[in-house]
DNA sequence: AATGCCATGTAACCAGTTACATGATTGC
DNA sequence: GCAATCATGTAACTGGTTACATGGCATT
């Protein structure tokens, strides 16, 4: 599992509570890394009995308190030890390739429909994805070392954009010459 | 959920019974989604209380007797209804993005021989897909109509392997230049 | 007065994985 | 004799989702 490695990592950048981590995991993690709040907190607690984590509480005014989590030399050590196992191989799971291989069976329109929403949705990914790039790494050719990491990472997500848009062309390209 | 209705799709084609289907999961459709025989069996019941399907016993000499599975008239109407629903845009969950974004924190030497394993892997599906564009559609601008949703499935896992080997290639590259 | 942010959780449920179980036939 | 294929399941567990719960402060 890797949700404990997506919490370990970013409490390596930085410590959070585990308010801040689920906000994280809504913005930049969570482009490669869905978490709600309920299982970050779940999850939070199994790592602070593995002693991957301690927390302190944070006493503040006009706001509630909270548990700030740091990552301690155990949480380092392992992981560095997931980082040197291999990564399995992920399946694939679309449940849209499924309606597509049931084109037969289905509502071709509503498909069609669908495949011009998912491609919308691609380009505000890839437009968000540019402009963090942009912003971040300007100039591709000398990307820090220490955030050669986090660069690479959104490469893959752009990437990944780019070629669900041109799946989806193939898709609505192929629709439009049986239609004609 | 997606297995029944991929389940729908399968025995839309053809009847079968759960052992078939759990080998067409672990090959044309489950390059896009991958089933367990288990849990096939256990969806294929609850299926049948659904009346989505109904099984007939087939009675065999020399093999196990077995369950074939057909898909139903309110099963037809199930795939239609789903069919003409939005798809969830699924989110993307990698375990080897976590790990580059931790490369800070982690064994870089393991992080690059994983890449190369997962390069190699790409390569391979590439290739599978390739053989069967080849066998199936030797004329990708005559696809007979019934065939498109198929087509354009094998055609989103090409495109899918291409840009998986891409992003690799950028990764190898990139790791390349701080060495040297 | 209502909405939204900050902050942390519990409980019930669901989908999917892993381990275990059985038993006959066919091919090496 | 051993492994693979055919064939169908049960049981325990895990990871994740959805619904529910609480409560103060700041903004509109």
């Amino acid at each position: 599992m890797a949700l404990e490695h997506a919490i370990l990592v970013s409490l390596a950048e930085k410590s959070a509570s585990g308010y801040d981590l689920a906000r994280r995991f809504d913005a930049s993690i969570g482009h490669f890394w869905k978490a709600s709040h309920q299982q970050i907190y779940k999850v939070l607690g199994r790592m602070e009995s593995d002693k991957w984590v301690e927390a302190h509480l944070v006493e503040q005014s006009g706001r509630p308190d909270k548990k700030v989590y740091a990552i301690t030399g155990e949480g380092r050590d392992e992981l560095m030890r997931w980082s040197s196992t291999p990564t399995p191989i992920e399946a694939y799971r679309s449940e849209f390739a499924v309606k597509l291989r049931g084109l037969n069976f289905g509502d071709r329109d509503a498909v069609l429909s669908d495949v011009r929403t998912r491609r919308a949705a691609h380009v505000t990914q890839l437009a968000y994805y540019e402009a963090s790039a942009a912003k971040h790494y300007p100039d591709p050719s000398t990307v820090a070392d220490d955030e050669l990491g986090a660069y690479l990472v959104l490469r893959g997500g752009f990437i990944q954009e780019q070629s669900g848009i041109a799946w989806c062309d193939e898709i609505l390209q192929a629709f439009g010459a049986a239609e004609r």
